[in-house]
RNA sequence: CGGGACGUAGCGCAGUCUGGCUUAGCGCAUCUGCAUGGGGUGCAGGGGGUCGGAGGUUCGAAUCCUCUCGUCCCGACCA
């Protein structure tokens, strides 16, 4: 049907770059791996925010601001820390026209300039705990870039917090886990797992890795956050000391958490079709688009939109302003119109014309269903209200069940080969392996442990074959 | 970082092998006018590129050579 959007079934990445391109999310910039977040793309950034810093708010966060440069040594004084970050990390060695001393690094991360910048301001278990936040940029040097999985500069919000004992740090660890996974499945409508990280895919300097997540409508996985219990791993590289209830001097157990601007290629590539972007209303910039039409101007102009202004003004009031945009392009063609709208995955147009101004009536249609209905001028905005939270939830369902029906389980090692070779998807096995075992499973069958399940269901380890082993969810992943 | 493909107007391409035959062409988009108008309309007229960048070969380069930047695919690598 879109004639700029190749169907996803030919070319799954290249329908993922047109789509960007069509809904004019963002652009190639410059330098490799960089990208320009357009307007459209970025005020989908700035709803995820608002959501998440008001739920980061709510458990007790607060924001500041840590510097972009990190003095290189710094990265040094964590051995796996440096051993998992050096690779991407882009060193900056001169400024002002001389070589520096010491090369900084540009943050791939920041646990070691907010461990040193800790070590200072926490003296006594009644500073206890530190719980910060920040939004920043990062830069990881990729190899191998994509529109905003991985690029070589993202946007994200990094939360580090210390705290008197390592339950406290253990429940905050859990506690950003959930906020995640709340707001990912609620306002974005993404069905994600929760549960740990294998050995293998912790993070550098992590005790306990936790993930969301999440499958894409192609089936791979996509990470779409992740929590770390730090331990002490931090604290005792940067000395991050206090004085306990003892008066003993005591390290602090530290956790850190982020999510990045990543969820964005998440939303586009689980809700989207081949007519384009598919926003839930809950993070669409615009929830929903009137287009008055007439085949004259005149009347278009004079008799049909400012009934389309008063209607934006009614829903804007009930919706809690600015998501009602009137589309008043009365140039273009109303087809042209609604493929524009389309391919920007605005959830809920509404046509105005001659036709409804005489019979008393508003057209709505559906993004995610393409379903029309008209609806009398009463009805029209508890009908609104109602059809947002039906495709809301329409999403997340379809999500869900897209996943369910791409789940498998697999008793043995051959049976997750061959699930993986011939189906795809999430493959469930009992799995309590070496990050050696990981590697294998990776070059054998291109899967990853994504994460291991919750709860307590433990079995037969499919490589080792030793009991009690714990249910993990293997996939290719992004 | 290795292998492959590619970079010509906003987008998609032809021209590149066999340098001059093009003031660099085509489709879509764009602009103007008229008609049209509820899922991509039709006709007419117009604007826009110096061929990713730098250097070289040559009387002459989008076309040949060297270097460089970037994109895509596969692999390696990677929260």
């Amino acid at each position: 049907m879109a004639r700029n959007i190749t169907p996803r079934k030919e070319n799954y990445s290249q329908w993922y770059l047109d789509v960007i391109k069509a809904a004019e999310l963002a652009d190639y910039a410059p330098v490799r791996g960089c990208m320009v977040i357009r307007p459209t793309g970025y005020a989908v950034w700035e709803n995820l925010q608002a959501k998440f810093d008001a739920a980061f708010k709510a458990t007790g966060h607060v924001n500041a601001y840590f510097p972009l440069l990190i003095p290189y040594s710094f990265l040094n004084k964590e051995a796996e820390h440096v051993e998992g970050f050096s690779p991407e990390c882009a060193t900056v060695t001169h400024a002002g026209g001389e070589e520096l001393e010491e090369p900084f690094a540009v943050r791939p991360t920041s646990e070691t300039i907010i461990g040193h910048m800790y070590s200072k301001w926490i003296q006594s278990w009644r500073d206890l705990p530190v719980l910060i936040n920040q939004w920043c940029n990062v830069m990881r040097w990729e190899k191998r870039p994509r529109l905003f999985l991985r690029t070589s500069e993202f946007l994200w919000q990094e939360g580090h917090t210390a705290h008197e004992t390592e339950q406290e740090a253990r429940e905050e660890t859990l506690r950003m886990l959930g906020v995640y996974k709340k707001i990912m499945e609620e306002e974005a409508a993404l069905p994600v797992i929760a549960g740990e990280k294998t050995k293998g895919e912790r993070f550098p300097g992590a005790v306990d890795t936790y993930t969301c997540e999440a499958m894409m409508s192609d089936a791979r996985a996509l990470q779409a956050g992740t929590s770390h219990f730090l331990g002490q791993n931090f604290a005792r590289a940067f000395e991050i000391q206090y004085q306990n209830r003892e008066g003993e001097l005591a390290y602090c157990w530290t956790t850190s958490w982020g999510v990045s601007t990543r969820l964005i290629g998440a939303l586009i590539m689980t809700h989207s079709d081949d007519d384009g972007l598919i926003l839930p209303p809950r993070i669409a910039p615009v929830k929903a688009v009137i287009l008055p039409i007439s085949k004259d101007e005149n009347t278009a102009e004079n008799i049909i939109l400012p009934k389309a202004k008063e209607l934006a003004q009614k829903l804007d009031d009930e919706l809690g302003g600015l998501c009602v945009k009137v589309d008043t392009d009365f140039h273009a063609r109303p087809g042209d119109r609604f493929f524009a709208h389309l391919q920007k995955g605005v959830p809920l147009r509404l046509e105005l014309g001659e036709k409804d101004l005489a019979s008393g009536t508003v057209r709505l249609v559906r993004r995610d269903t393409g379903e029309k209905l008209d609806v009398n001028n009463d009805n029209v905005i508890p009908t609104v209200k109602k059809l947002l939270a039906d495709i809301q939830n329409n999403l997340y369902e379809r999500a869900k069940t897209f996943r369910e029906a791409n789940t498998h389980d697999a008793k043995t090692y051959d049976e997750l080969k061959e699930i993986i070779d011939k189906q795809g998807g999430f493959v469930r096995a009992y799995f309590g392996g070496t990050p050696e075992d990981e590697v294998r499973i990776r070059e054998e069958t291109g899967a990853t442990p994504r994460c291991v399940l919750p709860g307590n269901d433990k079995g037969k380890c499919i490589i080792t074959g030793q009991d009690n082993a714990r249910l993990t969810i293997f996939a290719k992943a992004y």
